[in-house]
DNA sequence: GCGGACTGCTTACCT
DNA sequence: ACAGGTAAGCAGTCCGCG
C-alpha cells in the first residue's frame, strides 16, 4: 500500500473552528450511557463493579451473537454489609454507627464458626452504599464497630457470592431478572464422567459436580480490539509520563479480531512517508490530535473486550490524561475508569497482558517458562514467534510507515498473543473466571492468593460458613513449630537427598502425583481441621509435629483442593488426550486441566504466604511434614526392597536398574500404606549426577537429554558457553553404554579447547560473551552491596540509558577497574579472557565431575591458563 | 597493606 | 506478594601476619 492511499479520519465529529464549549457539547456522543436492561437469551457474565449513581450492583453480560456488552442491574435489592458479634441491642447503643450518614439497619443473622465448630448469633450491619463500610480514611462502620468481620470484601464480590453468581458463565434477561442458563453435557460425557469419578466419597461428589457445570460448559468467542499507542517525545530513551501527558499521540494501531486494521497517523510537518504501509491496512491520517484521540475512544466504546500491552500504565492512562489535560474532555466524555495501579473501561473488559504474563504461576505452569523477560518482545518471540520491529534512534525521526509499521506490530502481537493455540489465553482467563468466580478485569489483574481467596470465599458463603479475620486466624492457630533450613524462612520445607554422584544406567524416575495436594485431600488439612477445638480428635497426630486434625468434619480447603486434584488427574487430563474426542472438546479440556494444574500447583504455597486471606502456617508445615514422612517412608521401602535410590528431590525418587517387578511392588505398597499414588515418570538410559544437589544430566532412550540445575544451561550464562555446553550435552547424549565414554571425552576436549582458543584470540563477538542478569530493583535500591550487574547497570544509567527493574542487563567482564562493563559500552579488547577461562572450567567441571572425569585429566594440566601458557 | 576465611546479598534454579 | 531448598559468584568484613 502506497502513502497516498491513506486517507484522512473519516466521522470527524468535531468541527475545527467550534468554540471550547461547541467541542465539548459535539463531544457529547463519547459521554457511556449503559442501555437499558433487555431481554437476552444467553449472554456470558464477564465482569461486575459497582455504580454509585445508581446505588447497585451491575453486571456486564457479553451476549456472543450481537458480540455487545450488556448492563444488568441488581433488582433484588441487596446492599453493602459486614458482621459484628455483638447483639443488636448492644449496636444500637453506639451512636456514631447508627448515626452514621451510610448506616441503614441492623439484621439478626447466624452463622456457622468453623473455628470453634458452633453456630453463632450474629449481627448483619447494612450499609446503603460500600463505602460507608470501610474505604473512607475516617469513619468507615467497619472502623466503629469494636470487632468487624467480612469487612474488607469489595462490595461487587461480596454481592457474586451471596446471590451464587458465576462470572465467565452464561446467563439469559427474563423479565429484568439475571437466570443462569444451565449448560446441557451431552449424554455421552456425562456418562463417562460419572464412570471416571465412580470412586469419589459423596462428600466430594457434590462439589465435583459443582466444578464441572463450570468446566464443560462452552466458551464464547471474544470480539476484541488489541489497542497500542506511540507518543512523540523529546528524550528517545525516556518512556513519556503518563501523567503529565505533555507529547502528542503520533500514531494509534487499532486491531480488532473482527478483521478491522485500523492505524491512525497525526499529520505532523516535514515527517516522511517512508518506504510503504503493511498490507491490507486502513491507514487513517487525523490533521488534529483530538481527532485520533476521539476515534480511539470510539472503539474503546465498541469493542467488548479490548487487549493492551501495559495499558494499565501507559496507553490508557496516557490517553486518559491526555484527552483531560490537553483537550480539556470532561471525564463523562472518556471511556476509561482510572485506578491508582489499573485502568478500566465503562463499557467492555479491558486485558493487560503485561499483567497477565507477568503472574509468575501462568508464567511458570501454563507457559512452561517459555519466557523469562516481562516484555512484550520476550513474550512475543516465545509464544508466537514474533518479534517487535528494532529501530535507530528516536521515535520522533521515523517516517510514517516506519511508525505505522512499528506500532502496528506491537498490536499485532498482543492480539496473536490471545489467538495462538486456538485462543487459549482467552480460554484460560475465562476458565480462571469460572474458577475463581471473580470479574475477568480482577482475574487478568490479580495473583493466584487472590483467586484461591475469592474461591474459598465463595465456598464459605454458600455454607454460610462465617468467614475467619486474619488475626483470629493467626492468634488461635499460631506460628510454626518447626526450624527452616533457609534464614529468613517460617518453616521447615522439602527433602533433598544427597545424589549418590557418578553415572547410573537404566534410571526410573517415580514420583507422587500432585503431593501435596493429595496430602491436602487425604489428610483433611485446611485451617479449621488443623488443631480443632474436639478433645477426641487429638490423637489424630500429624508426623513429627505438635499438631491435630480434625476427624470430625471435612475441612473446606481439603474439599476443594481435593476435589480439583481429583477432577484433574482422573477426568481432564486424560479426556484432554483422548483421540476419540473432537477436537474442540479436547482444547476446552486441555485448557481446564492447565488452568486446575495452575491453582492446585499453589494451593499449598498460599497456606504459607502471609498475603493470603487465609493464611495459616500450621497447614503449610504439617503439608510438608507429612510429604517428608511419605517420602521418607517410601525411600526406606525401596531400599528395603533392594532397589538402589541415587538421587531424590521432594516428591521424586531416582533408582538405579529397578526391575518391574521391584517398582511394581513399591507403587502398590505406597497405595496401600501410604494412601499416595506413586507413579514412573521418566526412565533414563543414563543418569550422571555431580555431588551437588538440584543438579543432573538424565538421557532418555532416544538419545534427548534433560538438564537440571547446571551453570551451562542458565539463562544468564554467556551465549559462546551455552552453545559449548550444548555442543557436550548432545555428545553425551550418544552414549549408549559405559566404554562409550571414552569417545565422548575425545569429543569434550576439543570443545573445550576450541573454547579456549577462540577467547584467546578474541574471535566471539561479544554479545556472546555477555552474561544476562535480569535487576530486580531500581539501581538505588542496592544498598548493602553492589553486585556486578547493577554495576553495569549504573554506567548504563551514565551514559544516558534508562535501566528498570525487570530489565535484563547484558555485560562483559573486563580487565579494567571496575570489571564490568555493559556489553553496548565495550570494545572487544577489553575483555578479561582469563576469567572467562576460569568460567569455562567451572561450567564443565560440573559434568565432567558427574561423568568421574577430572578437568586437568582432560585439559593434562589444572589450570585452563597453563594449558596454554600464562595468559 | 594484603590475602584467606567467613558471612551476607543477589540471582537463578529445582520440586 | 504461592512455598522452601540449593548453588554460584561476588561484595564486604574481620583477622592475622611480627
Amino acid at each position: 500500500m502506497s502513502f497516498k492511499s491513506g486517507e484522512p479520519a473519516s466521522n470527524r465529529s468535531v468541527s475545527p473552528s467550534a468554540t471550547v464549549e461547541e467541542r465539548s457539547r459535539e463531544r457529547d456522543f463519547l459521554v457511556f450511557k449503559p442501555a437499558e436492561t433487555v431481554d437476552l437469551s444467553e449472554a456470558f457474565f464477564v465482569s461486575a463493579s459497582y455504580d454509585g449513581g445508581r446505588r447497585a450492583a451491575f453486571v456486564k453480560l457479553y451476549e456472543p451473537e450481537s458480540k455487545k456488552i450488556y448492563f444488568w442491574y441488581d433488582n433484588t435489592g441487596h446492599k453493602p454489609y459486614c458482621l459484628s458479634d455483638l447483639p443488636v441491642e448492644e449496636l444500637r447503643k453506639i451512636e456514631p454507627l447508627v448515626k452514621h450518614q451510610g448506616f441503614d439497619h441492623l439484621e439478626e443473622v447466624t452463622k456457622v464458626d468453623s473455628l470453634r465448630d458452633k453456630v453463632l448469633n450474629m449481627t448483619k450491619i447494612v450499609a446503603t452504599d460500600p463505602l460507608a463500610i470501610g474505604g473512607r480514611p475516617a469513619g468507615s462502620i467497619r472502623d466503629i464497630i469494636p470487632k468487624a468481620w467480612e469487612a474488607d470484601i469489595r462490595y461487587y464480590e461480596c454481592f457474586v457470592y451471596d446471590r451464587g453468581l458465576f462470572p465467565g458463565m452464561p446467563y439469559r434477561v427474563e423479565g429484568g431478572s439475571l437466570v443462569p442458563v444451565k449448560p446441557k453435557l451431552s449424554e455421552g460425557v456425562s456418562k463417562r464422567l460419572s464412570e471416571a469419578l465412580a470412586s469419589e466419597p459423596e462428600e466430594f461428589g457434590e462439589f465435583i459436580r459443582s466444578l464441572t457445570d463450570l468446566f464443560e460448559c462452552r466458551i464464547p468467542e471474544f470480539r476484541r480490539v488489541a489497542l497500542d499507542i506511540e507518543v512523540a517525545s523529546d528524550v528517545p530513551t525516556r518512556v513519556p509520563d503518563p501523567e503529565g501527558a505533555e507529547y502528542p499521540v503520533v500514531c494509534a494501531t487499532l486491531l480488532g479480531s473482527d478483521g478491522v486494521r485500523r492505524i491512525l497517523l497525526l499529520r505532523r510537518e516535514g515527517v516522511d512517508s517512508g518506504p510503504g504501509f503493511p498490507e491490507g491496512v486502513k491507514v487513517e491520517f487525523c490533521d488534529r490530535e483530538v481527532d485520533l484521540i476521539t476515534e480511539i475512544f470510539k472503539a474503546l466504546l465498541d469493542y467488548p473486550v479490548v487487549l493492551t500491552f501495559n495499558g494499565d500504565e501507559f496507553d490508557l492512562r496516557y490517553l486518559y490524561h491526555r484527552a483531560e489535560k490537553r483537550f480539556k474532555f470532561a471525564r463523562e466524555q472518556i471511556p476509561i475508569e482510572l485506578g491508582k495501579q489499573f485502568a478500566l473501561l465503562k463499557y467492555g473488559v479491558h486485558i493487560d497482558l503485561y499483567k497477565f504474563f507477568f503472574n509468575r504461576s501462568l508464567q511458570i505452569y501454563a507457559f512452561s517458562q517459555r519466557y523469562r523477560e516481562n516484555t512484550l518482545d520476550a513474550v512475543g518471540e516465545a509464544l508466537i514467534g514474533k518479534a517487535k520491529i528494532e529501530f535507530e534512534g528516536s521515535l520522533n525521526d521515523l517516517a510514517y510507515s516506519e511508525l505505522a509499521e512499528y506500532c502496528y506490530r506491537d498490536a499485532e502481537i498482543a492480539m496473536e498473543l490471545t489467538t495462538f493455540d486456538n485462543d487459549l489465553v482467552m480460554k484460560l482467563i475465562l476458565i480462571l473466571t469460572r474458577i475463581s468466580r471473580m470479574p475477568m478485569d480482577d482475574v487478568c489483574r490479580q495473583g493466584v492468593s487472590s483467586w484461591i481467596r475469592s474461591l474459598m470465599y465463595y465456598e464459605h458463603r454458600l455454607r454460610n460458613y462465617l468467614i475467619p479475620r486474619s488475626e483470629d486466624l493467626l492468634e488461635l492457630k499460631g506460628m510454626t513449630s518447626t526450624e527452616a533450613l533457609i534464614k529468613g524462612k517460617k518453616y521447615k520445607g522439602a527433602i533433598v537427598v544427597e545424589p549418590r554422584a557418578g553415572v547410573h544406567f537404566n534410571v526410573s524416575v517415580l514420583d507422587f502425583a500432585s503431593l501435596y495436594p493429595s496430602i491436602i485431600k487425604m489428610y483433611n488439612l485446611s485451617y479449621e481441621t488443623v488443631l480443632c477445638p474436639h478433645s477426641d480428635c487429638r490423637d489424630n497426630k500429624v508426623p513429627d509435629l505438635p499438631y491435630w486434625i480434625c476427624k470430625r468434619r471435612r475441612g473446606l480447603s481439603s474439599l476443594i483442593i481435593g476435589a480439583m486434584r481429583d477432577l484433574r488427574v482422573d477426568w481432564y487430563k486424560r479426556v484432554a488426550r483422548d483421540k476419540s474426542l473432537p477436537e474442540p472438546l479436547r482444547n476446552l479440556y486441555n485448557v481446564v486441566q492447565l488452568t486446575l494444574k495452575v491453582i492446585l500447583n499453589a494451593s499449598y504455597g498460599v497456606m504459607g504466604a502471609e498475603a493470603f486471606a487465609l493464611y495459616c502456617p500450621p497447614v503449610a508445615e504439617a503439608v510438608t511434614a507429612i510429604g517428608r514422612y511419605a517420602f521418607t517412608k517410601t525411600i526406606e521401602k525401596a531400599r528395603s526392597l533392594g532397589i538402589e535410590v541415587v538421587y531424590g528431590d521432594t516428591d521424586s525418587i531416582f533408582l538405579e536398574a529397578p526391575t518391574a517387578e521391584q517398582v511394581d511392588e513399591l507403587v502398590n505398597w505406597s497405595r496401600e500404606e501410604l494412601r499416595m499414588e506413586l507413579e514412573i515418570d521418566k526412565s533414563y538410559r543414563y543418569a550422571a549426577f555431580p555431588k551437588l544437589k538440584k543438579n543432573y544430566l538424565g538421557v532418555y532412550p532416544d538419545g534427548t537429554v534433560d538438564i537440571k540445575g547446571m551453570t551451562g544451561k542458565k539463562r544468564n550464562t554467556p551465549a559462546f558457553l551455552q552453545a559449548a555446553f550444548m555442543e557436550m550435552v548432545r555428545t553425551l547424549g550418544e552414549v549408549q553404554s559405559p566404554d562409550d565414554f571414552e569417545k565422548a571425552r575425545a569429543r569434550i576436549f576439543d570443545v573445550v579447547k576450541t573454547c579456549y582458543v577462540k577467547l584467546k584470540r578474541r574471535e566471539y563477538p561479544l554479545e556472546d560473551l555477555a552474561f544476562n542478569i535480569m535487576i530486580s530493583k531500581p539501581v538505588e535500591g542496592y544498598r548493602k552491596t553492589t553486585p556486578q550487574h547493577v554495576k553495569a547497570a549504573l554506567l548504563l544509567q551514565k551514559s544516558g540509558i534508562e535501566v528498570k527493574p525487570g530489565d535484563v542487563i547484558s555485560f562483559v567482564k573486563v580487565t579494567s577497574d571496575l570489571g564490568v562493563k555493559p556489553v553496548r559500552l565495550t570494545s572487544s579488547r577489553e575483555v578479561d579472557v582469563s576469567k572467562y577461562m576460569e568460567y569455562v572450567q567451572s561450567t564443565f567441571e560440573q559434568v565432567l565431575d558427574a561423568l568421574g572425569i577430572d578437568f586437568k585429566d582432560i585439559m593434562g594440566v589444572t589450570k585452563l591458563e597453563s594449558f596454554f601458557g600464562a595468559g
